[in-house]
DNA sequence: CTGTTAGCGCCTTCAG
DNA sequence: CTGAAGGCGCTAACAG
């Protein structure tokens, strides 16, 4: 039996061996508050990178208790809005030394519950991007972990958000400013924490007779299509859409419907994301997304590490004005 | 000092110690292949439910030295392609009490061996999805560690992949059947290997008379709005883009020349991506994703249990129609 | 500053 | 069929 293990990787005992000191030794000069000798530190990490010696999280974390890796909890992985999440926090976690387990909850409130039961002992904490789904529930099922909320508040967690209100000032600002004044919201589901912000910000940004609230719809796309001949119906002249995939949905009805955007109808988006450029310029709200789960995975692990309050971040949203939106045509 | 680890979970030494049995029974009653009595098991399971145990894999993976995870290696999650092969590996994974680490490698050759390199230790296999990079080099970063190859060939490997060659068959026929001869292929990065395979079936479907090879191209959408005016200028009535990103960045272009879609040209797209039917509800070839990453997980499972001869898989790709191509105008 | 000694939670011989 | 004992690789007191 050779010293090494399968796959050709050595263990602190070959570089002990080697160097003719205790694992213990070795174990201290790998860590970084480890108190050894520099001589000693320098011989040991020359040996390590000579055997290509690599820590065996497994053993690590069953000794200390810590699994240096994070659950991340979403929605939808095909959801272009979630993947830069997912994309996000899993680079950031490299780059401190912890992987992501990454659970993908198919829209399903039950399998998110169920996966944070089933990765709960196998993580130092959670990321939790699930827009829908029972606040006490959540908490229930969060209680005893670490975690932090993504792109919504949950009482009692630190949570990265982004200031959606701001999102649609902007965009109302926008509207008016070129002169729109009957402006329309598509909105979100009800049971979405952001789609019931964003529906609460248009309600003030925009006064009681020139508001048209449309919506909910469930489905983005599809919603958007559905609701595109109750747009042109209400008489507004330019409308925010809960999202990009709406505006999309808004957008080919009304030009199947013979009616142009920008000139028919101005259309602003909501999320800023990249499918919403390619084939319609769309005029859009950006709301962070990878910026969110590299500052989500920074409070978590904060919060691990030195146990301090729940701190929450607010990110900015910024409009980005494109094509979908011009001055009215009077 | 109680019983349970942090974070409430007990272990089988509680559930030992609750059953009046060793923790050896316990552990062997756990196990599928356990020698038990019903009776025994029974109890262990009453008890296991009722302790709300949950195995330590931490543990479990050092003594077994199996991980019961598998590491994913993509370029890019925003890219809906892959973010389809995430979801479908994961879950998967998760069906079959297994966990997927992903690493997105930012569509760069260096930080997929990183990647490799840094998690070989901490799970059992890989699934790659590395279009690019060197065949010879990924073969070195891999050796000695199960992996299968996921639309890509290497050979040695096991792989899952698409029946592109039938895919780039399909597109041709249909295009011939609406009356178009002369035919352009928008290709992609000669460093991709679907790329070169999907070249080469446009090569072997239309005769040299009527082929138009156009590209490649390196950025998707842009490449794709940066080749339609030379497509315009080849006399080609009808084009096969190299994805459905490239398909849509010639739609624009070309919308924006003037040139109606699919009156003033037929476009087909290539992958079936579901944004691809957003605004522009476009014809193209469906590549399995989902599916893919689901045999990929299969087969890589199979290798390390059953260590058998490296199976490789190719599925089907099918050919949908939507509003992107007609027939040819004389 | 370094070596020795105990585990972390689980699996796996080996006896009984 | 079950219990006792040892070890997976690493860290964490505790002595020296």
């Amino acid at each position: 039996m050779t010293s090494r293990t399968k796959a050709g990787r050595s263990t602190i005992h070959d570089i002990a061996a080697d160097l003719g000191v205790s694992v213990s030794t070795v174990s201290r000069a790998l860590t970084p508050g480890g108190t050894v000798s520099p001589e000693t530190r320098r011989r040991v990490e020359e040996a390590a990178g000579r055997l290509d010696y690599r820590a065996n999280r497994a053993a690590r974390s069953l000794s200390t208790g810590r699994m240096h890796s994070i659950g991340l909890i979403v929605p939808d992985l095909r959801d272009p809005f979630f993947a830069e999440v997912a994309k996000g926090a899993q680079m950031r976690a490299r780059s401190v030394d912890h992987t992501v387990y990454i659970a993908d909850t198919d829209r399903s409130a039950e399998l998110e519950f169920e996966a944070i039961d089933m990765m709960r002992r196998d993580v130092d904490g959670f990321l939790v991007c699930a827009p829908l789904g029972d606040d006490e529930a959540l908490r229930e099922h969060l209680r005893g972990t670490a975690a932090v909320m993504i792109h919504r508040e949950l009482a009692g967690l630190p949570s990265v958000t982004s200031d959606l209100a701001s999102g649609i000032a902007q965009a109302v600002q926008h509207l008016h400013a070129l002169g729109h004044r009957r402006i329309a919201h598509v909105a979100g589901p009800d049971s979405s924490w952001g789609a019931r912000r964003r529906r609460a910000a248009f309600d003030r940004e925009v006064s009681d007779g020139d508001r048209v609230l449309l919506g909910p719809i469930a489905d983005p796309f599809e919603g958007g299509v559905a609701t595109a001949d109750a747009l042109l119906a209400s008489g507004a002249t330019a409308v925010i859409a809960y999202n990009d995939l709406v505006a999309l949905g808004l957008v080919t009805r009304l030009r199947a419907r013979g009616v142009s955007v920008p000139d028919g109808m101005s259309v602003v988006g909501f999320d800023g994301l990249d499918v919403a450029t390619l084939a319609t310029s769309l005029t859009s709200v950006a709301v962070p997304r990878q910026v969110a789960a590299r500052s989500a995975v920074d409070l978590l692990l904060r919060a691990l590490d030195e146990g301090g309050e729940p701190a929450s971040v607010v990110l900015p949203t910024q409009l980005i004005v494109r094509d979908s939106t011009a001055p009215l045509r009077r």
